[in-house]
DNA sequence: ACCTATATCCAAAACGATTTGGACGTCAAG
DNA sequence: CTTGACGTCCAAATCGTTTTGGATATAGGT
């Protein structure tokens, strides 16, 4: 069914089908009734390529999702997705997403979809430090929005959470509970949220004097949580506090801690970040700072939807806060020991603990 | 950059710069270099709805994810989404994700994606036992492919995972180590997945002549798991063994388990299903039914690809099989006890449990 | 009755790619 | 030399919508 044929039908003309569809005022309200009647009785949708062909705007918003395993299969991530989809579809907008792996064939992607008009404006996630897919965009004057931030002197809008502020209160209350070492197991820092989370992490040093504490990086999942965890407690002198810069890391500590048999919340505390749904169902359930996803996913889309109103980017950038979940994965710092001293004690229990110098 | 000013550029006609870089023979090679080279130098790429438009093909395909939250927000799914891109950007293809509550809603969105060509083909997800969004891609003879199965006479093109083995296979394995009450726990049976799982669980039941046991069914999310194993560990028999339709639900489940002061894998034996990244790293780990969801979902588009080719629906329809992975939250049977026994023993350790009628 | 303003409708052009149906040379075979 | 085949290129039509710039009719004011 076309636009011509429905025209046909009503006895009409095409140019006044359209009008009325699209709701010009220059069409009579009895006219405009009888048009849409039919157009839903003979189940008229207007074609999309043609459309967009002469609007030269397609109503379509992409997104790059790295397809590289391991990086962007966080539930909340998805949340975002539905979010904005949701959002853009109230708006009479899709959602395109393409998948690429980071580097040159990523850049490929956002060349082939801004050249070829494909979408009318990109929503770039999870922000790099040095973000060529940024820098592209302003190029080429396109119009996007960042969920995240990225180091750059050029205008951009974005969207983040202040991962610095949340992970300098949750070192500030760890350090409260009386921890001195609090280890930091965080996401590779060029992601920007990763870098923010751990410049919280050591403003909270500096504020206290603590002395320098470790820190270990790897891609955000139980894994490397797992294994990262397992080697600061296997330090002559472990950390009393784990904190974790994303949940999926935290859930990977939470279990080499019960390896090592130790209690979460008692004798070794870890903090996390994300909320997701697990985390409330960890044993003990996991103390994180939450962010609202669905409604960023919203905002972003209603950001973009200012953009192409005509919003300038530097009037669009928003900073907002996480908010502490406190559950049971906390709690007041132990007594000082270290490896050495449980050694002793539960020696003759065969521990199996990664043995490190014994000096002294 | 159009396609007119790179051949006025190149001093030839735009038929042959078209006809040049889609890779047609009567386009001497010579010729074929220098338009390549012109348009890789001047960044031209073909307007994407132009091209549409004449073609009356849209080079992308359509995923519609529910809205609800609690529903996909699996990190499986978004693993399925991204293998599905990077798959569907080999062939050329872009990915179009449409979000909808179920219902009314989200036919709508069927329709307008279909009826404006908006998308090639579609991608059902989470096939219900009674789809309507198959039934109308089925009036339309618009091609499709179902992830998972549904109930209809008229054949279609489907890839689905064979849960009603899976769950065959692990209720025999459980009874085997000597569980009688092994309790489901389940997701609604109008998603066909959780019908097919629920049958392989009856299918042993029948087979072994077990006691009908337990079974409880609410939307996959860690909150209902959570609920429903604590409402099932409360019977006054309560089940040895809780057999969980979605290793969400198994992932609450076990937190009731530990709240309730027992040990899974000891005392309850859990069973999942989906082999999550959290599955590995719960306490204990999580025995699961293991699926290969980047397989699944390049599989679902060389299908649809096949059906673009022109190939039958009713000649692409696959049955893969799940593979248990054995970790450590099943076991042998506990002895038997009922929870008054428990009561009993446990009577002055104030054990807060729900009572039952304690008649007999 | 005439003019103007307003309400309602429409013909035709335009968007940028692909494809149809040749045109024009060149070369080999007859 | 003629003919047919082949290799290479192109003019023009086409897809379905939106928009521009009127056309026509009606009503109201003088």
């Amino acid at each position: 069914m076309t636009l011509r044929r429905l025209a046909d039908e009503l006895g009409l003309s095409p140019t006044t089908v359209s009008r009325a569809l699209a709701g010009y005022d220059d069409v009579a309200a009895a006219t405009r009734a009888k048009v849409v009647r039919a157009a839903e009785r003979l189940g008229y949708v207007p074609n999309a390529a043609a459309a967009g062909f002469r609007t030269g705007r397609s109503r379509a918003v992409g997104v790059v999702l790295p397809a590289q395993p391991g990086h962007f299969d966080d539930p909340f991530f998805l949340q975002v997705l539905t979010a904005i989809g949701r959002r853009l579809a109230e708006a009479d907008f899709d959602l395109l997403v393409a998948a690429a792996q980071p580097g040159e064939a990523e850049l490929k992607v956002y060349r082939r979809l801004v050249d070829a008009r494909r979408v009318d404006g990109m929503i770039v996630a999870r922000a790099r430090l040095d973000d060529e897919r940024i820098a592209f965009l302003q190029d080429r004057d396109f119009p996007f929005i960042v969920h995240g931030r990225t180091r750059t002197k050029r205008p951009y809008a974005w969207l983040d959470i202040d991962g610095h502020a949340a992970f300098r209160d949750a070192t500030l209350r760890l350090a409260a509970a009386g921890h001195r070492r609090i280890a930091l197991i965080n996401a590779p820092d060029h992601y920007t949220f990763a870098h923010h989370r751990q410049a919280g992490w050591l403003a909270a040093h500096a504020e206290l004097a603590l002395p320098t504490a470790e820190f270990r990086a790897a891609e955000a999942t139980e894994e490397n949580g797992h294994r990262l965890a397992r080697d600061l407690l296997a330090l002559r002198v472990p950390p009393t506090a784990l904190l974790c810069g994303t949940d999926r890391l935290a859930v990977g500590a939470l279990r080499a801690i019960a390896q090592a048999g130790l209690v979460a919340g008692r004798d070794v505390s870890v903090i996390g970040y994300d909320d997701l749904p697990v985390a409330s169902y960890t044993q003990p359930a996991l103390t994180t700072v939450a962010q609202p996803w669905t409604q960023a996913g919203e905002k972003l889309v209603e950001m973009l939807l200012a953009l192409f109103a005509g919003a300038k980017p530097e009037s669009l950038c928003e900073l907002w806060q996480g908010k502490l979940v406190v559950r049971g994965s906390d709690g007041p710092a132990p007594d000082y020991k270290t490896n050495e001293d449980v050694k002793t004690t539960h020696a003759k229990k065969g521990e199996k603990r990664h043995a490190q110098t014994t000096h002294r």
